[in-house]
DNA sequence: CTTTGATATGAACGCATGTTCAGATAAGAC
DNA sequence: GTCTTATCTGAACATGCGTTCATATCAAAG
């Protein structure tokens, strides 16, 4: 129970994740050395291993945590019967979602490619659970006939594909609130599939 | 005019830069090695630089390569005067273009981060031309009254992510062939913008 | 057959990498 | 006030990095 001058584990361990997420974000995972993280935490690099056993785990925590993240908001979610309703909910979340930590999204799209083969999968797993859910909203707009979509998996990975792009643009405090960039994606996402 | 056994400077060029594709695309720039490079090339890397200056400019050179292919075949493309017509041509041009190289591709919208400030600029050059192409396409529809979109930039990007968006699924030989995936897309990019 | 010069080698450069670890530090427990 | 122990330092490790360059090789030119 004895800590350095100011500097305890459970102010340091949210700083160094903090850090590499900044830094991955920037740089990318393979530019960023520990001692960088390091050096925007405050400590020498050896005093990130107190909070990882190494910067593969650095990474995939940051990945793990942004996709429990995802699941976890969208689960509490309002998921009201209409099919249309239901879809606009899905897009209004997942603009506001992704707009509202956008390293963390830039992270877990770019790196998948540096994740040892159980990470990825593991980030995999989680990323179907959440692309089903949409599938499961279009399936059911085409059994009730309000949707007409010639592929529901397909018709899934353009939409999110849309959706997420949002990320590349937008920029807070420029010519268009979230609001109003959900509505213009909304209006966009509910033509393309509706009957 | 003399060369080490069997190995000539446009064999060897066109192998370096294609190694460089392939590894940039599947481990990202900052990960791979000039003596990775090589080693798949076949040489030492030492002989790298008989054709290149440094990483960064082949990095650059495979960037900028591939915009310039990309804008000198969509120049070609036909551009019939309806612009629903005109948009199909778009939608199934960038579908078919972008499936064809998808090293390139990942390469070309991965990397923009590793690429220095002016080549950075460069690039975004190019890539803003091609987008202009399909805004006013979209602003002709607009004027025509065949289509109907809030916001003609954002519409822009949104569809451009939508449809790159093919590459990270497609894989040739699997369910659908290149045609059929460019009608689904097309049936959505369609809906998405009508009036 | 000699000369030329494009092409490649292989060693070397200084520096950065991820990770480990013995030792220093200092806050809280007793 | 002493002890304990979580936390951090600073140096070290082997390895790899991008790049340079003197030297070797060898096809074609004359």
């Amino acid at each position: 129970m004895a800590r350095t001058a100011g500097s305890h584990s459970d102010i340091t361990g949210p700083r160094v994740a903090q850090a590499a997420l900044r830094l991955f974000a920037r740089h990318g995972y393979a530019a960023v050395s520990m001692r960088q993280i390091a050096a925007e935490v405050g400590v020498q690099a050896g005093a990130l291993y107190n909070y990882t056993p190494d910067k593969q785990s650095l990474l995939f925590d940051l990945m793990r945590g942004h996709m429990d993240e995802l699941l976890a908001a969208r689960a509490t979610a309002p998921a009201p019967g209409d099919p249309v309703a239901r879809l606009e909910g899905f897009t209004r979340f997942h603009i506001r979602f992704h707009l509202e930590r956008p390293d963390a999204v830039f992270v877990s799209y770019m790196e998948l490619r540096n994740l040892t083969p159980e990470n990825f999968a593991a980030i995999e797993g989680l990323r179907r659970a959440y692309e089903d859910e949409l599938e499961g909203i279009l399936r059911d707009g085409i059994a009730a006939g309000v949707f007409a979509v010639a592929d529901t998996k397909i018709t899934t990975l353009a939409v999110i594909a849309m959706l997420t792009g949002v990320t590349t643009w937008y920029r807070a405090g420029g010519r268009l609130n979230v609001a109003q960039v959900e509505t213009i994606y909304w209006d966009m996402v509910r033509k393309a599939v509706s009957a």
